[in-house]
RNA sequence: GUCCCUAUCGUCUAGAGGCCUAGGACAACACCCUUUCACGGUGUGAACCGGGGUUCGAAUCCCCGUGGGGACGCCA
């Protein structure tokens, strides 16, 4: 799978299996400085499904070059929120910090072959260079002063400065590539610097990192957020000077927050586990962000396999998206209400556990969500709504002086003998109801709203004798006493 | 500042020169259903950034503005 060597006739082999075979094999490759959020997820979610497409393999890389910040929490969490959101990789975890003898293998070979050399400037001398540069306004850059060049006279180096390495990238003509979402686009190598691509240190860096992983692991596609745009052409020159084949391209536009600006940690760029906190299904997620940038027609529900089918880079838009609460609340509902019963009982337990409340087996938990699966937007609702069948609450005083008045007590008591002695089905249920509006002359909603707010404390609830079958004769009756005396 | 990307209802989007009097979805509003609240159903309002071209014909192609975004690290 992946090789520590890089002979020029393991390079003809790769080459050769590109051509042949067209294998697709694309890659999320994130930087564990953070969790994963809605952004990298979607970016993560377009690479798999692309590979899942073609038949090919998705691999997830951890950029973790950047010892400074990189921690093995990070790693943790987005590991866990790609496997909340069921983005199984066929390949990887890889880590690039297990990959440094490979890193400085190419380099010292692009050291000896003349596409990389040594450069013995200081930082303050960058920072001063940079400055200038500013100043007459010119794009930042290095100006190529230890680039070695036939019949220049390089400064002597200085003493015991440890060198960075640098790409010798080309001077003329420019970099064009085919994006695959974004068109043709080209950049002159008159912008680009010579970058450094091994710090003084030793330690590679990222573009350099990114080159050899791609081409050591037989990317094929490269999928990925356009904030990479500039980096692609520094890619391509290092590659081409490196004898490597070129993947294919696509940069996706960024997700920006619901207020239209960039997401940030302060707004909107949560961690995707932040969503299974807050309620929300992962095929809900899924199916929101699938659309977020991306469309099939008309068709705004799927499922992840109907995605995969359809999945293609020629119908992802090139501008950004705005992030929309709205609209994943919607797709969340309406998942929650084609969502299997045993496994919303689970998630109500899952959720009323954590507010401590347990011994949640009667009634079924399975039960109450079939009862209120179509009235909720997210499982925490789902969850409060379960809460009363457990933890009898005390009806709130206004409710009670509002809507338990002597008719409506009298009403309930006259309900209650009937119910004393009833089998709880729908059936009985039904039929006490009407014998009690008959006794009393009361219209339904003048007896259901009393006996909600003494059984659940609140005015509003799926219809009444379906709350009463589920929530059982026994804890009924030992309510309306309760509260009736 | 320089370079790169981008622009259709409030939002996500359909749209590949005539199928567009611009379609769908979320949200909003109205009505219907109703045992309360929801769900659901039906309907209404709502957009091609501006200016120039090209063409018999432009939302669609080109140019210039303008707005938005990204990049310019010994971060990734």
């Amino acid at each position: 799978m992946l090789r520590n060597a890089g002979s020029a006739a393991h390079v003809k082999i790769r080459i050769f299996s590109c051509l042949s075979t067209m294998t697709v094999r694309t890659r999320f490759a994130p930087s564990p400085t953070g969790y994963l959020h809605i952004g990298g997820a979607r970016t993560a979610l377009f690479a798999w499904a692309y590979a899942r497409h073609h038949g090919g393999q998705f691999i997830l890389r951890i950029e973790d070059t950047d010892i400074e910040r990189s921690t093995p929490e990070a790693v943790q969490a987005i590991l866990d929120g790609m496997r909340w959101l069921r983005l199984t990789p066929d390949e990887g975890p890889f880590f690039q910090t297990q990959r440094m003898m490979r890193y400085k293998e190419v380099i010292q070979q692009m050291l000896a072959a003349g596409t990389a050399y040594r450069c013995y400037m200081s930082k303050e001398e960058l920072d001063a260079l940079r400055a200038e540069q500013e100043a007459r306004h010119e794009k930042p850059r290095y100006d190529g002063r230890w680039r070695p060049e036939p019949g220049k006279t390089l400064p002597t180096p200085p003493a015991g400065v440890q060198p960075v390495v640098r790409f010798r990238n080309p001077t003329d003509g420019v970099v064009a590539w085919d994006d695959l979402v974004k068109g043709r686009i080209e950049i002159s190598n008159a912008e680009l610097d010579d970058f450094i691509i091994a710090r003084a240190d030793g330690t590679p860096t990222y573009n350099f990192c990114v080159v050899v992983d791609d081409w050591d692991m037989r990317i094929s596609h490269v999928i990925r957020g356009d904030d990479h745009v500039n980096n692609t052409p520094r890619q391509i020159n290092l590659l081409r000077a490196l004898g490597a084949p070129l993947p294919r391209y696509g940069h996706l536009s960024m997700i920006l927050g619901p207020d239209g600006t960039k997401l940030s940690k302060r707004h909107g760029a949560v961690s995707v586990m932040q969503y299974d906190e807050d309620g929300y299904l992962p095929e809900a997620v899924l199916n929101y962000l699938a659309r977020l940038g991306w469309s099939h027609g008309d068709d705004e529900i799927f499922s992840m396999e109907q995605f995969v089918q359809w999945f293609d880079l020629d119908h992802i838009t090139s501008s950004a998206a705005q992030f929309n609460t709205e609209k994943l609340n919607w797709l969340n509902a309406h998942y929650i209400k084609h969502c299997d019963d045993a496994r919303l009982g689970q998630e109500i337990r899952r959720r009323l556990a954590r507010e401590g409340v347990t011994g949640t087996a009667f009634p079924d938990p399975a039960a109450i969500a079939a009862l209120y699966k179509d009235r909720v937007q997210n499982l925490n609702e789902l969850a409060d709504a379960a809460h009363p069948f457990y933890v009898a609450p005390h009806p709130p005083a206004e409710l009670a002086t509002q809507h338990l008045t002597e008719a409506a007590r009298a009403a309930l008591r006259d309900l209650r003998c009937r119910l004393a002695s009833a089998d709880f089905s729908p059936e009985t249920l039904a039929k006490a109801l009407k014998e009690t509006l008959a006794a009393t002359g009361l219209k339904m909603p003048q007896v259901a709203i009393p006996l909600r707010v003494v059984l659940l404390g609140q005015t509003q609830s799926p219809s009444i004798d379906r709350v009463l079958a589920v929530m059982g004769r026994e804890e009924v009756l030992k309510r309306l006493d309760r509260v009736m005396g």
